[in-house]
DNA sequence: CCGTGTGCCTGAAAGC
DNA sequence: TGCTTTCAGGCACACG
């Protein structure tokens, strides 16, 4: 569940944490889950960084951090899956344990162990291939309307496709539905005209900015209820138009939401305002 | 290369 | 009420 906001949000709020200590310890019992972290032990972190939904620690040498001013050689790769979160204490659910310099520590936690840490040198995510093939940052100067445009002519259905994070990197099974509701797209679509494209880019980055600035979806009472270390969730799950709103009135047109599987994947949308339009 | 199907994993919710 | 079943879903991987 954590997409794009979620992470961002995450990033902001651990980096502070982070940022300047060095990893004394990584405590966990599943190698093959959280591959090499002892790489990370005896490491300054000089920095937190974010690809799509991947957090990335800055990893130097404790020494070489002060001398060089911040020259990373290895990056510590998180994925939080669908309920991965940071706290400050260890509980039940706790994967992973960072002991930091100053005594004090990072827990990674997910119920449903779905995230994934690993230490890699710095730039090498052959073993991660979505990180490896991950799209443009929706927010950034390198998504083009453009070059969306022309990819979105050739696509399959449109929200698998926008969930391979290749188009687009960030983007999860709640701000898909989302930006499809506002860019007024069936889900299934497929081959985007050019009108159809250049909506679907602006619904993109207008969701996802929105989001981010919200501090990304709090939903559920449960573990699976993602919030940050200091407890406080976020805000965007108040703006969701068609996520989670199976038979309730569209905002726009009033017809109740639907919900069906599309890939795998619960797929709300307005069945009036985002028509499957006949192939081209 | 591409789309599709399956397994991973466990708490919550729904069903009986 | 208490037990069982279903559901949620990002990503890696196998398959045709």
């Amino acid at each position: 569940m954590p997409e794009l906001p979620e992470v961002e949000t995450t990033r902001r709020k651990i980096e502070p944490l982070l940022r300047g200590r060095v990893i004394e310890r990584v405590l966990h019992d599943a190698p093959h889950k959280y591959r090499d972290t002892a790489l990370a032990e005896g490491r300054r972190v000089t920095g937190l960084s974010r690809r799509g939904k991947y957090l990335l620690l800055h990893l130097a040498a404790g020494e070489a951090a002060e001398a060089t001013g911040g020259e990373h050689d290895l990056e510590l790769i998180v994925h939080l899956g669908m309920t991965g979160g940071f706290r400050l204490t260890r509980g039940p659910h706790t994967r992973v344990s960072f002991e930091l310099s100053g005594g004090e520590a990072l827990h990674f936690d997910d119920p449903r162990r779905f995230g994934k840490v690993a230490v890699v040198r710095r730039g090498e995510y052959a073993s991660m291939p979505t990180l490896a093939a991950m799209g443009p940052e929706p927010l950034s100067d390198d998504f083009g309307e453009a070059a969306f445009a022309e990819l979105a002519a050739r696509c399959g259905p449109v929200k698998p496709w926008l969930l391979s994070q290749k188009p687009v990197s960030g983007v999860g099974n709640i701000y898909a539905d989302e930006s499809l509701w506002l860019a007024r797209l069936h889900p299934a679509q497929t081959r985007l005209t050019e009108g159809e494209a250049a909506r679907l880019y602006h619904a993109l980055r207008g969701v996802m900015a929105e989001a981010v600035e919200r501090g990304g979806s709090s939903l559920g009472t449960g573990a699976g209820n993602y919030r940050q270390h200091d407890g406080e969730p976020g805000g965007f799950q108040h703006a969701h138009r068609v996520y989670g709103k199976a038979g309730e009135p569209c905002a726009r047109c009033g017809t109740p939401i639907q919900k069906v599987v599309l890939g795998q994947r619960g797929t709300h949308f307005c069945p009036q305002c985002q028509p499957l339009r006949d192939p081209t």
